[in-house]
DNA sequence: AAACGCGCCTGCGGGC
DNA sequence: TGCCCGCAGGCGCGTT
């Protein structure tokens, strides 16, 4: 399930791609979350070199000297890897871009939540998946006083509130939780209820454990993997997440599992208040 | 108009 | 043993 950290670190481990070329690519099943544009890919990603690998949101993307850019989201189950072309192909691989350099870049999704599209790199902020994204929470923008003013103007849930990436970017289910109970706030608080300096520290905490998921290369819980094909760490970090009825880091107190919003929801009934 | 709930998908793990 | 069911959850969209 991957989130901010975990982009961040399979864009960290795809610079390789910078400088190569598409020379074709092969799409073996199109229906994704969306369908895959081949119109577009021919036109726009196919025989062009890629200039840039970045990220927004949870968005992986290449920028071509064609002027266009390609963005996939991994959804739940997405993978991206590389592979030398005669290595066995993995079940669920549904989209292979071949590079100049005689390497493959093959998506892999058994559930297929995640999707790839083309657009005008210009223009690629007012792309329908990218005009209405809030702020990136390791940015300046995410500050108290930016927290500040958009909790006082609803009545949500604070887990539901970070997650809402129209608000800040990024933040899924685990590290939502995780950060919570960093900043020692339950869940379930409603957002324009919190104080100033409870504001503060969620800001602090979200900030704090995204920087060191990604220092540890992401969560894997099953199968997330960065490009390399190499596992996350930060799951040895974990204090709430999927740990109902373990004993809080802290307290000892069992973690608390409640449902939130449809999401599993985690924290220690002590030490969040 | 904010906020909730649903549907999309497959794999896995628990219970019987 | 093997089957069935619930859960995992990001995101857009429909509904209230």
């Amino acid at each position: 399930m991957p989130e901010l950290p975990e982009i961040e670190t399979i864009k960290a481990t795809m610079q390789f791609l910078v400088a190569d070329r598409i020379t074709q690519f092969s799409v073996l099943n199109q229906n994704l979350r969306w369908t895959v544009p081949i119109r577009k890919l021919n036109q726009h990603i196919c025989g062009a070199n890629i200039d840039r690998v970045w990220r927004r949101s949870k968005y992986l993307i290449w920028d071509m000297d064609s002027g266009y850019s390609l963005f996939i989201h991994l959804g739940m189950s997405g993978r991206l890897g590389r592979f030398r072309p005669d290595y066995p192909l993995e079940a669920h691989s549904h989209v292979v871009f071949h590079l100049e350099s005689g390497w493959q870049i093959r998506y892999r999704d058994p559930r297929r939540f995640g999707f790839l599209d083309v657009a005008y790199t210009q223009n690629l902020e007012q792309h329908p998946r990218f005009n209405k994204l809030g702020v990136e929470p390791l940015s300046v923008d995410f500050s108290p006083h930016f927290l500040k003013s958009t909790a006082q103007r609803s009545r949500r849930s604070i887990k539901t509130l970070i997650m809402d990436s129209n608000i800040v970017v990024g933040i899924g289910n685990i590290y939502a939780n995780e950060a919570l109970f960093r900043a020692k706030v339950r869940p379930e608080r409603a957002s324009n209820r919190l104080t100033d300096s409870e504001i503060t520290e969620i800001v602090s905490a979200i900030k704090d454990i995204l920087g060191e998921a990604i220092q540890r290369g992401g969560t894997t819980l099953r199968d997330y993997r960065n490009a390399q094909g190499e596992p996350g760490f930060f799951q040895q970090d974990l204090a709430v997440y999927a740990k109902s009825g373990v004993p809080c880091k802290i307290c000892k107190q069992a973690i608390k599992q409640i449902r939130l919003s449809g999401r599993s929801t985690f924290y220690c009934e002590t030490c969040q208040l």
